[in-house]
DNA sequence: TACAAATGATTCGTGTACGAATGAATATAT
DNA sequence: ATATATTCATTCGTACACGAATCATTTGTA
């Protein structure tokens, strides 16, 4: 009752509720990274770079813009996740013949095994983690995941991606 | 029914589940990055810068490894934080003097005052965005994320922080 | 006391991650 | 047809974000 003057420019609740899911998703967002760059040494494929190199195996070539937005990355960064897989010989880029400022990213022989046998990022320890829940709570987080997911991106620009199916709807 | 070689080394519902969760977890730390940018132009702070500020107003003079901790970031990075904190003046670095290893964040006069006054990151479109969701929905998601946060994290080495707090027993 | 082990901050190297600016190619307008 | 606008990939600059290595200090031990 007396160390009232903590915070005094928010309500007590709306305050709790936001910090607390700012903290939750900034330990998930941690993890996933620590998980990255672990599977990075083990593998030698960061998250990002495994991500990009499943969703190309999944979806023939594509432009690197079409790559990006289908792993929520920007071109930008794109570029450079492009350039380490092309360095470990997992894609290729060739110029695109009819329009000659696109790239086309095509994956290699190399890529394709790689890409068939790599584990998703986090796949182990989450899967295992989720698997051992009541098939209710899976679905809930699921469910809950989706909807900070549009909430969130909502504030920006959409486009459709891989995993932005509809097929969710209980 | 003839497209089924797509995936072939993990079972449908798994990979289902695990890639639906991933994806989501990609857009949201996206959105969050994203988010982290527009303030940081805006308000001049990043998202991490904020969080550190905060929890170092909140929480007095803290060594370099405490507040890495309590905002969930290695030493290593937080090195770089405290740099730019400081040199906005906004907290500044005394070395120790019974452990002269040892440097102690203090926050400025300055820092205090936009610590009041800076927004949490992400604050007012989620929050808002939440609040027009019904009650039950909100914890759901408050307890969803918990739960995926304590999952993911127990791979790790786990200290508590400023938000890791029991008192969400519903 | 001297010497080894541990600790705290920092530096270094790598990899995301972004927007703004750039340059080449294409499309559009006059 | 030529000038302008748009589009695509890339480069650049900034900021995380990490582990490994480093350096100074402190602690533990022989």
């Amino acid at each position: 009752m007396k160390e009232k003057k903590i915070i005094e420019t928010r309500s007590k609740q709306e305050e709790d509720l936001g910090f607390k899911i700012l903290g939750y998703l900034r330990r998930i967002t941690r993890a996933i990274n620590l998980n990255s760059k672990r599977l990075a040494t083990e593998n030698n494929l960061t998250s990002p770079q495994t991500f990009s190199l499943i969703t190309i195996y999944h979806m023939g070539p594509l432009t690197l813009a079409e790559v990006a937005s289908k792993v929520h990355l920007s071109p930008s960064t794109m570029v450079g996740i492009i350039d380490r897989l092309e360095v470990k010989n997992l894609v290729i880029r060739e110029r695109s013949k009819d329009d000659k400022r696109q790239v086309r990213i095509r994956i290699t022989e190399e890529g394709k095994k790689i890409a068939k046998k790599s584990p998703l990022p986090l796949q182990e320890e989450l899967l295992e983690s989720l698997s051992k829940l009541p098939e209710i709570q899976q679905k809930n987080l699921s469910k809950a995941l989706k909807l900070l997911a549009s909430i969130l991106d909502t504030n920006h620009s959409s486009d459709k991606s891989l995993s932005a199916d509809e097929s969710c709807e209980d």
